[in-house]
DNA sequence: TTTAATATGCAACTGAGTTGCAAAAACAGA
DNA sequence: TCTGTTTTTGCAACTCAGTTGCATATTAAA
């Protein structure tokens, strides 16, 4: 996990350093989008300071190896690149009763057609629904 | 445009009021997702406390009228709903450079088929792109 | 009208994300 | 391995969209 968040940095000439392998490390392994409270969370006592965690995501963004996912919340979420198509990322789920959300599998979506001119960069899909949990217990 | 406010407050059974008839009219003429300052100033010197607004927000958005338009910015934008379709919203297109976000028109897109005991309630799209004026400049 | 229920405005608050700057760490070259 | 330059980090103070509590005003049903 660590040598392959190394090789991540390396690969878009990041320097590396503590910091930005703990948050990639987190990264690879969250099994869905995440905050920098959780990141922070996961790393324990050695985490980086909130304003580190905030600027490296923000690197990350920039070099493309990471993504904001877009839910239908305050805090921001991000999750790694690596899995996206690309032009279209996995969809999200998010249950309107638990809040929780989660990555679908990746289907393939056709994509948007743009009108004339455009230029498409990626296309999100973001689910909003009642997750099988939530169902039951109703 | 006031009556027709005026007859959408009246199928959800909220009462009449100034600030939402107002909130309202200004959401029919909207040609893409506003925030809440945007809403007070094409309300002008009349406009509800923005405490109000954002209330009257939430409740137009609880009766189905209004949906929040999730976009990669820190401001909600929230848009009329009866254009969408009954899963399904127009996707939204925001532009990296300039970060103008516009509606497409409405495409219809397969919904994402959810894993067994989930329920759809909405699906939404959202692409980043270059779009024609920001690409024409470059 | 009158009255009970609901909506509004105000001011103070919250909290995610930002900024500026001094101190620390990374890395290239000697 | 040391040195100097560049980049990164931590801290504290800040910003600003959205929220909360409560007193006052408005709605609409009787």
């Amino acid at each position: 996990m660590k040598q392959k968040a190394i090789e991540l940095l390396n690969s878009v000439n990041l320097r590396q350093t503590q910091p930005r392998v703990a948050i990639l490390t987190v990264l690879l392994k969250a099994p869905a989008p995440v905050t920098q409270e959780q990141i922070a969370e996961q790393i324990g006592d050695s985490a980086p300071n909130k304003t580190t965690i905030y600027r490296t995501l923000m690197n990350l963004v920039e070099k493309d190896l990471v993504h904001k996912a877009y839910l239908q919340e305050r805090t921001w979420h991000f999750e790694l690149a690596h899995h996206c198509g690309q032009h279209q990322c996995h969809p999200h789920f998010t249950c309107s009763e638990c809040q929780q959300t989660q990555c679908l599998p990746e289907v393939s979506m056709p994509l948007v057609k743009l009108p004339k001119g455009y230029v498409m960069e990626r296309q999100q899909v973001r689910i909003e629904g009642i997750c099988c949990d939530c169902r039951e217990n109703k």
